[in-house]
DNA sequence: CATTTTATTTTTGTTACATAATTCAAAATA
DNA sequence: TATTTTGAATTATGTAACAAAAATAAAATG
């Protein structure tokens, strides 16, 4: 006894997949077969997440979508160019006043050239350091940002290179 | 005419493909084959940089690869929960003191429950703003983190609501 | 009408296959 | 004999194909 018949509108609908779109398979290495799947779902979450305004006007108990600026992806955000870029965490409370605490983390933008006002991790006779750049045909002076702290001068048998200028800095607070 | 026989050791070696191993077919949504393949070539520039210690003994032009203390991704380090995090920018010069400045982008978690001493984003009538969280039995007040500043202590007429407690600050320098 | 059964259609992991790539050895050539 | 050409052997690689699972609608059943 048949139920025969076509039945259009049957069936699982499209796009019920785990990702909601069409897939091909691609030929992976075995010991990254792991690593793929886990980038494919990671990669699905998108690392950016929304900035609002501060000049939002909202009491709800989400802000509105209305006032999303933008959304932002940190890395990218902070980082311009990746090849010449790293993190250096701060020691010390010298440059407290422009918002560079102990633990710190310092990004650090090697191409850089350094310019006098530029804020710099030098590495003095093997030191590190970051202070702000004072570059005279005499000397050169690295000044803190805090009266508790002196400026260092680097005589001229001392090492001085600097390693780089530091564009951000991110605080835990 | 036969130009035939056995030929022990002829043909393609294993392991002579691209990546040196056994592959296996995996299935990938379409939009990210490309990504997918890159990432598997190890040519997707991870959006991990390198932090040094700031007690690095170095003096050469380039931090040495022994001093690496780890390898950060950004986003990583300062979203732990994705889904709740948003960013606000930072306005005005009230939470000074403890390096939140104007302009800056404040890392927000929702998922947080705000208690006295958390740093938050709160809507009062509608205006946001970034304080210190005091609540007591009698009332909320919001303190400000530079001296120049008044403390805000809502009225129970007043609608307050907090939005998050803020975990991290990015500061251009 | 509610529930169960059957049919239909898409997803998904894997196998299979045709073609490309790479190497070895025999045959042809110089 | 030394070198080049050709064919055979073997693995890599992209994709088609398949089978099982999943999701839904229609039909049958009570």
């Amino acid at each position: 006894m048949t139920r025969g018949g076509k039945r259009t509108g049957a069936g699982r609908p499209t796009g019920t997949g785990q990702y909601g779109e069409e897939t091909k398979p691609v030929r992976v290495p075995v010991s990254k077969v792991n690593a793929v799947k886990d980038f494919i779902k990671n990669e699905t979450e998108l690392p950016t997440l929304p900035l609002y305004g501060s000049d939002v006007q909202a009491g709800g108990p989400t802000p509105a979508d209305d006032y999303v600026e933008n959304q932002i992806n940190l890395h990218d955000y902070v980082v311009e160019r990746p090849a010449e870029t790293f993190f250096v965490r701060a020691k010390g409370q010298s440059m407290k006043n422009i918002g560079i605490g102990d633990g710190d983390l310092m990004v650090v933008d090697r191409s850089i050239a350094p310019r006098n006002g530029h804020v710099v991790i030098a590495a003095v006779d093997g030191d590190l350091t970051v202070k702000r750049l004072n570059k005279t045909t005499d000397c050169l002076e690295l000044l803190p940002e805090n009266e508790e702290f002196q400026p260092i001068r680097v005589s001229s048998e001392q090492h001085c290179h600097i390693w780089g200028v530091v564009t951000n800095v991110i605080h835990r607070v």
